[in-house]
DNA sequence: TATGAATGAGCGTTCATTCAT
DNA sequence: CATGAATGAACGCTCATTCAT
């Protein structure tokens, strides 16, 4: 691994342990091993980071929910595959979607967000019209439309849960919201119950 | 206006303007005209500003919801005002909302995050039970659970749009993306069409 | 003494000893007793301290060839009197001007320069004007153009004694330029030989 | 031209745009195409270029002078010719002139300085020992005195003009400057006006 | 209560210098 | 000879915090 990408690397863990704020450029190259002046090789400055990192994140998210949504199946499990995975991804990852959220708004950075991010909304898009294809799914809103307002509700759903340090009983928690998060998605993409 | 309140309003002021991160207690302190050491008459650290911020913001909302939504009218409309409220305040304290998501999240103060939205969670709740009440929205989910989804769509859907520094065309997407809302919600909910 | 006071003595102690580039303001700050963050409460920059530190050097300038030249005597030797107080000047204070010839340039104060620099040049005016009262000096230069030209040679003559560190036989080196610059001057303003 | 005089002259070139302090040896390896330890093979340090520069100041001001000044006109020509060539130096190297004066004085260079300087206090020397041959000048001061004041003289003038980056009306300002100096000096040396 | 001058730890950043290739 | 990635000491500067008034 390259110095750079050992950089990237060492900037998501400390990002993730400690905040973006309270990490300083100072405990990323002493995480990396690197010296002070490498840093500046390869990112200007600290917020330069963040458009690589959501690529990773994004990445990672595609990964997961790739992997987690077996095709085979039933729509209606298929998107609680989908659910499950957003969760998954959320409660490991949430201290970096949250800088995501803020950190990236109060850079310079914001434009590059939209074209990281588009290649999930672009999944959920074509989920949306295979399912047509088999006469599911309700059509008098655009996949593109549907597939925002799916990956609004998920991770917002999974924020709530996995966002705030409250951790009692966070896992039976989240099992209950993902099942209501289910259902709503069910109901408003206007998906019939299993049989 | 005494001087800490003077000094709430002004750190709201300063963050909405420049950003958390890039206000100093030195800039809310000249913006309040206070004295440097009156801010620590009052808040032991900047952060610590937070909650009250957020319940600012939080009445603020509430106050746009209760005046917006008429419960004469038809639950649908009533679903359209909601949505068209929260769109309304996320684009007017965007900077302030993104501050709350992830600025609260890297203080300590977030145990106080819960209670402090509590009421937002509580109004849409007893919108649900009335309209049950006449009969209205699917009944297999807790009000409770129902509203948290609500909310978590309702204000993703708007931060999709206003979130982001990208204003071409900013108000008609907006207006797309609440119609949308409205319908992946009226569906969600299990709530017959307007007639 | 206040602190602004003390800062700048201190950095032209420090400018002097070891010259404007080498000199850092943790030096001043530590010379001056002072904390770091209070320098930049009275200067933005170091650069920043060069009117101030011009103003004082004009100002000793200024006193040092009040106090030295006696109106009651010849103007031959006035002039005499003159030259000997611009060489003490450069003798004790090289460093700072070689300082301001450059360091000022390099700066974004350098409109400041000539404004402080004004009072010698109007000292040097008025006593050729006083001289012609009496009938001396040629009258076909007008005394600011002869003002300027008096001092540029002067300061430049003692330059080239004191501005270089060759410290052989200084002071016999300066005191033939000193005779020669007098002559030179007495010739170049039509000044008659003491008779 | 080879890699040790491509680095000098970028060097030049650099300094004089954006001044000594201002400007680092990543600029000048940058501006002469070469490694960043390439520089390091010809000159152990930024400053130990100041005296291959000086150099080539010196040649370029000796240069000019030769070409403005015809030997076969009259001396007070000459010598408006002389202060001519003298001027357009300073307009178009007062930068490094600067540079020379205050950034030699802050080197460990200043030694060579002298030596590197004399051409053209011996250029001026002879002038004025052929000067003498045709009865021309006062003779109570040697030559070598008279060409340091000469020198002394004309370049501070120019300095005064272009040193600082009042820019207004320059050109007219010098033109005054000129013909006043010209007039200074022939005074000074016992020159009669041309008949 | 209220002030604001003073503090100083710690930040981001620069850049002359080195050395394995 | 030449390279340029890597170094890390040292810089200017910020700003939350204190405390004598």
């Amino acid at each position: 691994m390259n110095k750079q990408e050992t950089i990237l690397q060492s900037a998501i863990r400390m990002f993730t342990e400690k905040g973006v704020d309270k990490t300083t450029i100072s405990d990323i190259v002493k995480d990396a091993g690197v010296a002070q002046g490498t840093f500046y090789l390869y990112y200007p400055s600290k917020l330069s980071l963040m458009p690589a990192i959501a690529e990773v994140m994004v990445k990672a998210t595609l990964d997961e929910v790739i992997t987690a949504v077996d095709p085979a199946v039933s729509l209606r499990t298929q998107l609680a595959q989908f659910v499950d995975a957003i969760f998954r991804v959320s409660r490991d990852h949430h201290e970096i979607q949250a800088m995501i959220y803020a950190g990236l708004a109060s850079s310079e950075h914001l434009r590059e967000w939209e074209s990281v991010y588009a290649p999930v909304y672009e999944w959920v898009s074509r989920l949306i019209e295979t399912g047509r294809e088999h006469g599911d799914f309700r059509t008098d809103s655009s996949p593109d439309q549907l597939a925002k307002l799916i990956i609004a509700l998920t991770e917002s759903a999974a924020e709530q849960i996995y966002l705030y340090d409250v951790e009692t009983d966070q896992e039976n928690r989240a099992a209950i919201q993902k099942e209501e998060t289910v259902k709503f998605l069910a109901y408003a993409l206007g998906l019939p119950a299993d049989d």
